[in-house]
DNA sequence: CGAGGCCTTGACCCAGCTCAAATAAGGTGG
DNA sequence: CCACCTTATTTGAGCTGGGTCAAGGCCTCG
């Protein structure tokens, strides 16, 4: 099945573009200067955007579906190093340095986005130092989200790293109750989270009988979101609940 | 023992802020002006200069000794999240928001510092966008940096992870053998490596029996880097060795 | 010399990994 | 709509790296 590519007009494309955390600081003449050089593209889940390693001179917005970021080992393994939807974009790391992207880039569900040309984006950030500040706040939150990550690894168990995955689809954590949505395949948010598919599999039966969840499939129902946060962040530093994103 | 606080002259401290590299593209009179409201500070080991959480408004810059940056965890066990000395700077992270900081500070080995206003730094990104990108190459390296941990601490075993630290002291990796000095508690680097003292006390002699190094206290003699390398480096992704820092 | 901090060793345990195999779940062509 | 193939997911069994608890050993400094 071939998905239409509906194409965007300009004022379309700056629309997208001005829903992106990251350039919502910027003039509106400036996000019609990108949109002139903006492509836009659809990728169908499994396909590659660029490999670990490769030189990318393309910044990527998303407007729908599932990226991952991720990393290969020597021995085959791979790491996801993060996972990517609307309204966020990628490639920003890029723009500091000429050398490869410290990782690749691969589509988990049918997405379409738009990219654009990295220079436009140095070039602003040398012209207009707020916007340097901007991408420099962003850098900065993605530092410290890895900072977290990095110590929920080591004091969280496999079902509370799978409960706080959990957290963040909740929207509202003062409902009592939701059913939740896996957006994507359980084997990526094992790797997501740094577990085998098997120890995610486990884990999440662990965690519904600690905590009551529904699980049917790729959906989720949650029957008390206080137990689950008091479950899953008890071996959390960060200020209870752990914000993130 | 009082150490003694040596008053630096104007063009000392600019020296010093010259030899960061993070201040290293900044014009001399720029430099000369942070001089101006540049203090010096002298602390022993086992100080701390902040907490983790509380707001702190100036920049440091390591003159010489060490400091960790740590998080501790609701249990009270703390994670060195990184160990800094000279010449490098930390507190960087606060120039993107007034929130506190997202670790504490505390010397590990008596050290001594420069530090500077906030403020200052913030008002020559705005200034100044290359200075901007500059801290921005920065933040991506560190960011980068943090990636390559996480996955160094899921696919590289103790002994691993320990010949990784020791490889970034030696200077020269063509040189045949070398000695070490532990430069500072083998308990901070355990925690800095993500493990406790005590595998941090047996993965270390079982590196010692692999590889073949000598261990006296805190000198450490490594026979044959490139034995040490292939050991180390064999799980890892990056094109080996690794670089860092 | 004694106290306290740092480091090592021993014994034991368990979360999560590996290997292997059985089931579901989707998508395809007929 | 069904048979079939591929890809996801679950389950079982067994192993092990690293954590935990507890007990010395060692070195430094007052």
């Amino acid at each position: 099945m071939l998905i239409p590519i509906i194409k965007k007009t300009q004022a379309g494309i700056v629309q997208v573009l001005q829903s992106v955390p990251l350039l919502v600081s910027l003039d509106e003449r400036v996000l019609y200067h990108f949109a002139e050089y903006a492509q836009e593209a659809s990728e169908k889940k499994g396909a590659t955007l660029f490999a670990p390693d490769s030189v990318n001179d393309r910044f990527f917005v998303m407007c729908s579906g599932w990226v991952k970021l991720f990393r290969e080992t020597l021995g085959g393994d791979e790491a996801v190093v993060d996972i990517m939807t609307a309204p966020y974009c990628f490639g920003e790391i890029g723009l500091a340095s000429t050398e490869g992207m410290p990782y690749g880039a691969a589509v988990i569900e049918d997405a379409t986005f738009i990219t654009i040309p990295r220079f436009l984006l140095v070039e602003e950030v040398r012209r207009n130092s707020v916007f340097g500040l901007a991408v420099l706040q962003d850098l900065t939150r993605q530092k410290i989200s890895r900072d977290m990550e990095i110590e929920h690894r080591t004091v969280q168990t496999a079902p509370q790293r799978i409960g706080c995955f959990l957290l963040k689809l909740c929207g509202d954590r003062d409902a009592g109750a939701v059913t939740l949505h896996l957006p994507y395949d359980k084997t990526v948010i094992a790797s997501r989270l740094g577990m085998q598919p098997e120890t995610f599999s486990r884990a999440l039966s662990r965690l519904r009988d600690e905590v009551g969840l529904t699980i049917k499939g790729a959906s989720v129902d949650v029957s008390d979101i206080k137990k689950l946060m008091s479950y899953t962040c008890s071996a959390c530093s960060s200020s209870f609940p752990c914000e993130d994103h």
